[in-house]
DNA sequence: GGGTACATGTAATCAGTTACATGATTTA
DNA sequence: TAAATCATGTAACTGATTACATGTACCC
């Protein structure tokens, strides 16, 4: 049936097209914008490409407006629907896939000066703190009914309010300069 | 002094070298796979194919083995090591990017049957506790000067415990079945 | 001495990103 | 009506993934 093996971005996109119904790619992006763009980020583009390659696969219907804009719009077909819910029917194995430069940054610390740790850390926590709030605010929009089973939303939170404190923490180490990160990198072979 | 702009990639390279001194990709490889591989994957073709891209930027030094295995292996250049450390000493602007399949799967979740969303967080959970006592054990061997600063591995922890706490909430709150998914899909339609 | 697992790469492909570009709508 | 901003795309490039392939060491 398919030739292409689909990527998590096809599933993304079929999953909006499912919960939007016929919609346009901006459309897609509007609502990516919103909420799942907090934690899992891409160029509109491909809300742009990856549509024509479903359409192409046959998940998606596309239609297009004869006049004006000929904006190209799309549903899902039968098979696409199928798809998508053999997908949510299958539980996923693999683990989070983390992307954190400034983690990263951390992980090699034992390189970098101490004050660079401190600032790097209170960097973070105030970026964390940032998002945040952000989440707070729309949480506190949520309607009444959703605030009852649990949602990407809620995880973001708790996420945000782990990393925040880590960050915290990490920032008055470094800045008590105790533990055993070298005095300064590898100065010691100059 | 640069041509191409580097990647996450090119300096998580960078810091390897950095931190390990001269040194081949697989040793690279090893290395990765017991530390930034836990939450930060990637195929090992990239450690062969990023040093070669670093050193044709200057910032690396390959040298090779003249007989046997023909081994290449890399150390930091002047050049390298300037660039690492004015990377480690700028902190980060943008926050974490998370990739998850099965979060993907419960933003969805509203064209699922509750009986997968349970199937779901209960494998979600599973593999996420499975993850954390990997962890514990790591950290249980970790010797004890380096338990006194906070690493990646301190924040795995957390996260993993938030997240196995989570899907179990999640779990449980879908087994209740209470809230307002709506009962059966979309099958009013057919 | 043959199989199996570890070690070390290369080639081809493609998804994803970056950059560009233009058409509509609003606003001042 | 000019300027800004929103909306809607396309083209080109390349980093990352997949797949393949072979060499070396060890074990039964």
């Amino acid at each position: 049936m398919l030739d292409t093996p689909l990527t998590p971005t096809s599933y993304l996109v079929l999953g909006l097209v499912g919960h939007l119904g016929e919609c346009t790619s901006y459309q897609m992006k509007q609502v990516v914008s919103g909420s799942i763009g907090y934690f899992w980020s891409f160029p509109h583009s491909q809300l742009y490409a990856e549509p024509a390659r479903l359409a192409e696969a046959g998940l998606l219907a596309e239609e297009r407006e004869a006049s004006g804009r000929r904006r190209r719009s799309y549903t899902l077909t039968k098979e696409g629907r199928d798809v998508l819910a053999a997908w949510l029917a299958e539980p996923s194995e693999q683990l989070t896939e983390i992307r954190d430069l400034a983690l990263l940054k951390l992980h090699f610390g034992g390189q970098a000066r101490l004050e660079d740790i401190v600032a790097l850390a209170e960097a973070a926590a105030g970026a964390h703190r940032r998002r945040l709030a952000e989440y707070e605010a729309i949480a506190s929009r949520r309607p009444a009914p959703d605030r009852q089973h649990l949602t990407t939303l809620d995880l973001g939170l708790r996420y945000e309010a782990t990393v925040v404190a880590f960050w915290e923490e990490v920032k008055t180490g470094a800045e008590r300069g105790g533990h055993e990160t070298r005095p300064a990198p590898t100065n010691a072979s100059q």
